[in-house]
DNA sequence: CTTGACTCCGTACCATGGTACGGACCCTAG
DNA sequence: CTAGGGTCCGTACCATGGTACGGAGTCAAG
């Protein structure tokens, strides 16, 4: 009952490792549907039930966050994805790319940075480190 | 008069990129310090002045961000450089090297993802684009 | 010796991305 | 058929990293 097309909540969040709260933070933003409730018994209905689109939905979110996107443009890439605006969709991949190359080389030059200040500091136990000269040179 | 020893604060903030109001929220932050203030003549004192070593930190703080160190980091890796303790120096360097490889892994991947989406949506211009399926592999 | 730009400082406000709370309802096992 | 755990939803709160405001003081040029 890992991802079986009927979810609760709960499931669905363990199965995209993110808490109860983050998904119905994202349906309150418009992210994620609200399935219909099953029960109907009361006024107020019963439970809402989950499927593998949801997650499916729930993890493309995730991994937009992990390249970068925000909140609000992964609502506009999940529009996209319905959409035909194929011009759009490839503007935003274009643009996504050139901040995502421009972090990547970022990250690498500080990488490079601290492989400078752990090198500086392995010799001896005594004095200080020069932190801030091993990020000087950028 | 661009970083000769006796800048305003504004002077300060240009040289590093950064806004009069982030450098005065640093200063709060305890991440750079308070020169003394010059004039002296009234009860209240008069301007600060910033020279290069506050410049020197300044552009410190904002590489340190870039390597994806929080500000709280940032004051202790500070304190360490003034300090003694080489150690906790090189843990955190090391640890931050970890957490760098892996954000960097993962913008590769998400790189990986784009240019899958972007090729995707290259060739025709009618009908949506498959862009969950683009972010489906990982 | 006044004007106007800049500085100082405290305090308030902001955007992003959550996280927590609490009362009411539902649902299943015992 | 009742107890307890899960769900639902609105609303409040949080951490991070700023950004803006406003009144008072300072300072250099004219």
């Amino acid at each position: 009952m890992t991802n079986n097309a009927a979810m609760t909540i709960s499931a669905l969040a363990q199965a995209a490792g993110v808490g109860v709260e983050t998904v119905r933070f994202y349906q309150r933003r418009g992210l994620l549907e609200l399935p219909e409730r099953s029960g109907g018994s009361g006024l107020s209905g019963g439970i809402r039930r989950y499927d593998a689109e949801h997650l499916r939905r729930l993890r493309f979110i995730r991994s937009a966050q992990g390249a970068g996107f925000t909140l609000d443009q992964i609502g506009e890439l999940l529009r996209l994805d319905a959409g035909e605006d194929r011009a759009r969709a490839r503007e935003l991949a274009r643009e996504q790319l050139g901040v995502l190359n421009a972090r990547i080389s970022e990250l690498e030059n500080a990488r490079a940075a601290l492989l400078r200040l752990a090198h500086a500091c392995e010799a001896s136990d005594r004095g200080p480190c020069p932190i801030l000269a091993a990020f000087d040179r950028r």
